[in-house]
DNA sequence: ATAATAGTTTGGAATTGTTCTAAACTATTG
DNA sequence: CAATAGTTTAGAACAATTCCAAACTATTAT
């Protein structure tokens, strides 16, 4: 029911973005975007694609995901060096991270809030607060 | 004054973490501790080495900056994909991030607290809650 | 002191994740 | 349907980090 609306919708929200709705977009975005609220690296994109037999090549993935963040339709976490995740939810929210698995959870923003944000330096404004707990498994 | 004491102190933490004080580590100790608050990738680090002529090799940079981190010398800080800082300050704060520049600034933790911080998930237990405010340049 | 040992350092190779490049390809426009 | 502007691709290049096995050094027991 919302897959349907999704998917076409997808192809306007490329486009208002300025971005041409080629197989390869519509393939990983429909990857992306037709499972809920996930959190992949490029990597593991990369690998769905190939199970799935959609043709793309890691450079693409890259370039998608990169493309996928300007415009909106995916935020860049980081968590862990040499590593990034990227986001199918951009509404205001944070993050458990698991240390044992990497794996990240969404924390809505009503069940966490920042107080007290302090004044951003002299000619700056603050872009975005990212807030990470980082949460390990119970003693053994 | 202080430097004296946090000086023949460092020997005591090192051994503390089980840690000979080599002359490596003591080296990369004082070029991290004598400085005040400091936020310093691996590659800086080295380069501050090579400046002072002290003889470290790039292994054992990241070897001690992950051995420091993990006796609380120092703490990990993460907010760019594919690199990783190394914070001298390891009590309870946060940080700016300046997108322009890649710098770091602390903010204590009494200029921003978080609040309604949910359970964590079954089974774990929080380790560590880090908040990233980033900031980016005002308008040209 | 000294020898034995356990921990440490090292250069260089290897690995990992990501970006670059220039040529081939494809969607859009006129 | 041709022109063009944007896209994809394989593979090379890159950057940060880790791995390795040999040489070295601090500590411990003698």
């Amino acid at each position: 029911m919302a897959k349907e609306r999704s998917y076409s919708s997808l192809i306007a929200r490329l486009k208002a973005g300025g971005l041409r709705p080629t197989r390869q977009r519509l393939a990983l975005a429909r990857l992306l975007f037709e499972g809920g609220d996930r959190h992949l690296t490029a990597e593991q994109l990369h690998s769905e694609a190939e199970e799935s037999a959609v043709r793309v090549s890691v450079a693409t993935v890259y370039n998608t995901l990169h493309q996928f963040t300007k415009v909106g339709l995916l935020r860049e976490v980081v968590v862990e060096p040499g590593r990034s995740y990227f986001d199918t939810n951009v509404d205001d929210h944070h993050h458990f991270y698991f240390e044992a698995t990497g794996d990240l959870q969404d924390i809505p923003s009503d069940r966490l809030r920042v107080r007290e944000l302090p004044e951003p330096p002299e000619g700056t404004r603050i872009e975005r607060v990212d807030v990470v707990v980082r949460v390990r498994n119970l003693e053994t």
